[in-house]
DNA sequence: GGATTGACCAAAATCCGAATTTGGTCACTT
DNA sequence: AAGTGACCAAATTCGGATTTTGGTCAATCC
């Protein structure tokens, strides 16, 4: 049979999931594990460790994700690449996230949009942590990491969340596609036909 | 003496720039306009039209503080920044985009939503403009301009106003390097020497 | 006689206390 | 010791009275 603490853990997931942090009460979450109220509080000290509690598995989940995804010999900004796209997925492989960004937007939960600021900000770090790899292996310029890994997750929640308020969303294919033209090789087009002038 | 609907005009934007456009009332733009707030209505038709005027007004102001900063002779990717960072300082000038950005996070108005909406809106418009004829001339790769136009507008005022609340904020030539390393020129560091391992 | 006023109105926003819900506790059962 | 559920204080929600606000228009002014 399953370890109460992590019938718990599901539990609140699943609720957390359905209906954000504001919504879920503790009650739901005891009905959910089939359980008393009293019995969570055995387990967790209360509401918002459930939540960290669920975060921080979540965040130790994408990691192993990604960290499967990369290939150690393969080019660095496929590797990149893939990373990004394997995130993209979890995230919708997880309705956690969407419900959360809408809970956040509509009533602006403060415990919310910590944890989704939590969960962005381990990304940023792990982010950081690949390009400073990437820079003294010489495959990227040198630059400053976490400047450039806080503008890439930036770009990317941008892109995710804002964009599909006035556009079609975007689909995974082009989300990737753009992130690729726009940093690894830049816009300019240095092909460029002499100008005539 | 001032024309009327100018006098109007300009208590308006004295008024939503203070209290934003929610807490702005008809009596206060009257007041301080020195008339009564029947005479509003003989020039506008209602608030949101007042508040409409103003965006129009500064959307013009800002796309010719931009024009007047572009060098027909200078690299594209120099003239795009010079115009995003006109931009920028634009909205510094004009205090009634901070504050209608808070208002947005703090209430959620709707038509102050819709505002800063438009506004950005417009920008992108423009800037998507001069990545077409970026493109055309060859200067830029073949992209999706409105895509592209969107993040880098999002991007520039992020690095500009987002990073310094928990960093160090950026120098203006920090900002100009990092801007052409990330869109310009790309991270790829094509001049890798070969692997040693 | 057109421009301007300000009392006036319906609708929306705001207050505020009552009623309900919720996170968390603990004496008690199993 | 693990688990329960009645219980509590604090927070949230509800609802209706009260105030404020965008907009109008007959009266007034120049």
């Amino acid at each position: 049979m399953m370890d109460l603490r992590e019938k718990i853990a599901t539990a609140a997931k699943q609720a957390f999931s359905e209906f954000g942090y504001k919504a879920t009460t503790m009650d739901q979450v005891a009905r959910l594990a089939g359980i008393s109220k009293g019995a969570i509080y055995i387990h967790f000290p209360s509401k918002e460790a459930l939540f960290g509690n669920m975060l921080q598995e979540l965040i130790t989940h994408l990691r192993e994700a990604v960290e499967a995804e990369l290939r150690p010999n393969a080019d660095f900004f496929d590797n990149l690449e893939r990373g990004l796209r394997r995130v993209v997925a979890f995230r919708q492989e997880h309705a956690v996230f969407a419900k959360l960004a809408q809970e956040v937007r509509q009533f602006g939960t403060e415990p919310a949009r910590a944890g989704l600021r939590h969960v962005e900000h381990s990304i940023v770090d792990y982010l950081k942590g690949y390009l400073e790899r990437g820079i003294a292996e010489g495959d990227v310029k040198p630059c400053d990491p976490e400047l450039v890994a806080f503008v890439l997750m930036r770009t990317y929640t941008t892109l995710v969340n804002d964009w599909a308020d006035t556009h079609e969303p975007l689909s995974n294919e082009n989300l990737i596609l753009l992130f690729h033209q726009l940093f690894a090789d830049g816009l300019r087009n240095s092909s460029k036909v002499a100008k005539t002038e």
